[in-house]
DNA sequence: CTATTGCGTACCAATTCAGTCCGAATTGGT
DNA sequence: ACCAATTCGGACTGAATTGGTACGCAATAG
């Protein structure tokens, strides 16, 4: 199970190397150079997180992409939203009223807050922090038997 | 975008049905009409929730699907992951081999630490507080701005 | 004026997904 | 001994989504 598509995972990385290198500003062909991708797919999704308002475009010869914004102000759950649409586990958490099990589904609310841990926790991390080294350290082993508690899910932050 | 796929949505569904009633044992065709999900569909997921070990099924006439263990004792992760494989953000994170950008993707340790905490969000959920109900209560906006920590990504449990 | 670059859209190929069906094996009842 | 009910384990199909490409248009620097 993946939970994000290619393009997603992508758009992080290019995001990413934006980030690194906020003094340049780069043209699509050469942010597909540098990391290796498909300059075709980079393009789009440089125009998709350029629609999105992440990325500011100029255009003509020595145009180029930049970052908006300062990459600490960035949310991973940000660019993956600009391409990939909405975050939400199940079907009814997206667009609630699709789903005609609404009524009598005791699951949903629970997907709902599922839902909203698993957008948070891709809100919490920015552009800045994919950049450096590791800020946290979950320790939770991934297949344990359920925790009592569903709240112990991350971990504290180790003393830096 | 849409995390979980439409079947492991519903193994959920199916799953958390067998633990609200865990006394009798159910064929295929009950649960399909307790769960108005398509019959034959419901039959293909019991069969892999089967196969992983998850529910138990005696077959000829009488026969059915029952939970192999204790409610409190199945996770949605182990849910999930009976229909869709294992839990991973990006396909790197799956299989680590496939991805010629391990060396200088800067991504990478990011990732398999979310991996981590989602899979452990998961896992911290059993069946048995899926029919409950909410446990917690996630107070973070999903799309906020990146907090400084990353830790605090899921709230703490309400007083009960 | 021209080369370069982004913009928008349309398009194609391939993979994956949801769902169905059928024969074999197993068990309970008559 | 036989039959009906039910799961098991495949294969199979039709559709939807996704990944990736191509092309014409607009804008800008030199």
């Amino acid at each position: 199970m993946i939970i994000l598509s290619k393009l997603a995972d992508y758009s992080v990385i290019v995001a990413t190397h934006l980030a690194a290198h906020p003094e340049r500003q780069a043209t699509a062909a050469a942010v597909a150079a540098a990391t290796r991708l498909p300059p075709a797919t980079v393009a789009k999704l440089l125009k998709a997180l350029a629609h999105a308002g992440l990325v500011t475009a100029t255009r003509g010869a020595a145009g180029g992409y930049r970052l908006a914004r300062l990459p600490s102000a960035i949310s991973v759950a940000q660019v993956v939203a600009a391409i990939d649409g909405d975050i939400g586990m199940t079907q009814c958490s997206v667009h609630a009223t699709d789903c005609d099990r609404t009524n009598y589904c005791p699951t949903r609310p629970h997907w709902t807050a599922i839902n909203r841990a698993v957008g948070a926790a891709l809100s919490a991390i920015s552009l800045a922090e994919m950049i450096g080294p590791l800020a946290f350290a979950p320790a939770f082993p991934v297949f344990a038997e359920p925790a009592t508690r569903a709240a112990r899910i991350l971990m504290e932050e180790p003393p830096r």
